[in-house]
DNA sequence: CATCAATGGTCTGACACTAGCCCAATAAGT
DNA sequence: ACTTATTGGGCTAGTGTCAGACCATTGATG
């Protein structure tokens, strides 16, 4: 107990964080085209403009930004996703070690599982508004549609949006945060057709139960189809 | 999605969070006698002495804790927890606004329901050992033994116990920061006795499903519980 | 072709934070 | 009474971070 209540206060630097960030926002896909302005990122992120200039710069000449100036101009994303390969893999996961690993995805299951039956809950309730449960089956369709290239952005987009439909910024951005520490190894892996497909039922099945308010069902596919991403895993690493 | 990753890498400065964190350490009962030196403290919390030394200063002003030197001196705690009183409540809830108090309530449930839910899982699969059983059960033993005075801090330690035990410290941070966030309005509502036996049976229940390796079970009673204490607080409010 | 709004680029002065060092006080053990 | 290990108290030099102001560039638009 005191070595959790007393645990760090802060992770790093703010430079070293804030290129964190910015690369997970990047290879997550959440920022497609360009970065906002950096006076508003700035904003956003709580730092001062120096500190996110750095960590832009630092960024652009590892290769993820091109950076123009002027109206107009802005940080463009330059990167697009490797071919996943296996030594990919297996270096993130010793560049994260084994326990880590293990905490990511202990930690992905608990807070995933958690939301998706907060959300079960409140549709339960009857306090799911229309628009919430459109926005649901959007993003159901669009990444049960998604070619391969548009696959990990889309499921993202889809876990999150199970997170942040809840209305709770605090369970949203520790799912954000759960997400972040297995993106690497995600990316590694190839995205095959039949995995796909796999993964749309079990989305198909997240839905259907948050839809209909069974809290049980609902952490029953969340958990089902996680376990199913870590035996990939698992399996690749095997 | 946007909003979401890209939110503030940073809560606010060094020294007010850490004020925030003993605070909250102190108020959880999660240090009862001193803190542990000053050296020790500031590389648990990965800031400088310095910085350290500013926050236990401002606690001190605060009548939080009385510090000594020389050997066997330190920080020693002074806090007692005030008589609960309905005007604390109301306070400490229009300090941290409506929308904020849904998000931790929220933000609980979730954490707390993975958490005993990825136990009771590592149960079901037999890998929970013997001690980690034990230690369980010992904590149930204690909070529902406790009397008024201790009752808090001991169902503190129970809960924490729960994400713990999973042996994810990632976890374990989200849920001791979930219980954080509402501290101050369970410190506020007087503890009565047949509040502690009702939770008392839910804690066994929860005990007894983790055990069973009842993952669905375990968190039905976690979120039977949590929704019986929010719903206590609703009460004082109303 | 000139204008202009939006955007990145740069500088400065101030404050926050850190690491490391040495000093001062205290109480148990001798 | 003395010693000593442990602990808080204080200092300094250096680095990180910030807010805000001002400059430079760009490309759409009139």
């Amino acid at each position: 107990m005191l070595t959790t209540v007393l645990r760090p206060v802060r992770a790093g630097n703010a430079f070293e964080e804030t290129v964190e960030r910015l690369l997970q926002a990047i290879k997550l896909g959440a920022v497609v085209e360009k970065l906002p302005p950096e006076r508003e990122l700035a904003a956003q992120l709580g730092i001062s403009r120096v500190t996110l200039r750095e960590a832009i710069r630092a960024l652009q000449e590892a290769g993820y930004l091109d950076v123009r100036r002027g109206r107009y101009g802005g940080a463009f994303v330059t990167y697009t996703p490797p071919p996943p390969r296996q030594e990919d893999l297996r270096r993130a996961v010793a560049d994260m070690g084994t326990d880590d690993l293990a905490d990511a995805l202990t930690f992905r299951m608990a807070v995933e599982c958690g939301a998706a039956q907060v959300l079960a809950a409140t549709a339960s309730a009857g306090r799911l508004s229309r628009e919430r449960r459109e926005e649901l089956r959007r993003r159901l369709r669009e990444v049960n549609s998604a070619g391969p290239d548009d696959y990990r952005r889309l499921d993202t987009a889809f876990h999150l949006a199970i997170a942040e439909l809840t209305g709770s910024p605090l369970l949203a951005a520790a799912c954000a945060d759960a997400r972040l520490r297995v993106t690497d190894l995600l990316n590694a892996i190839p995205v095959l057709q039949r995995n796909i497909e796999h993964a749309a039922a079990q989305h198909e099945a997240i839905v259907e139960a948050i839809l209909a308010g069974d809290t049980e069902a609902a952490g029953r596919a969340v958990a089902e189809h996680l376990e199913a991403t870590a035996a990939l895993l698992r399996g690749f690493l095997a």
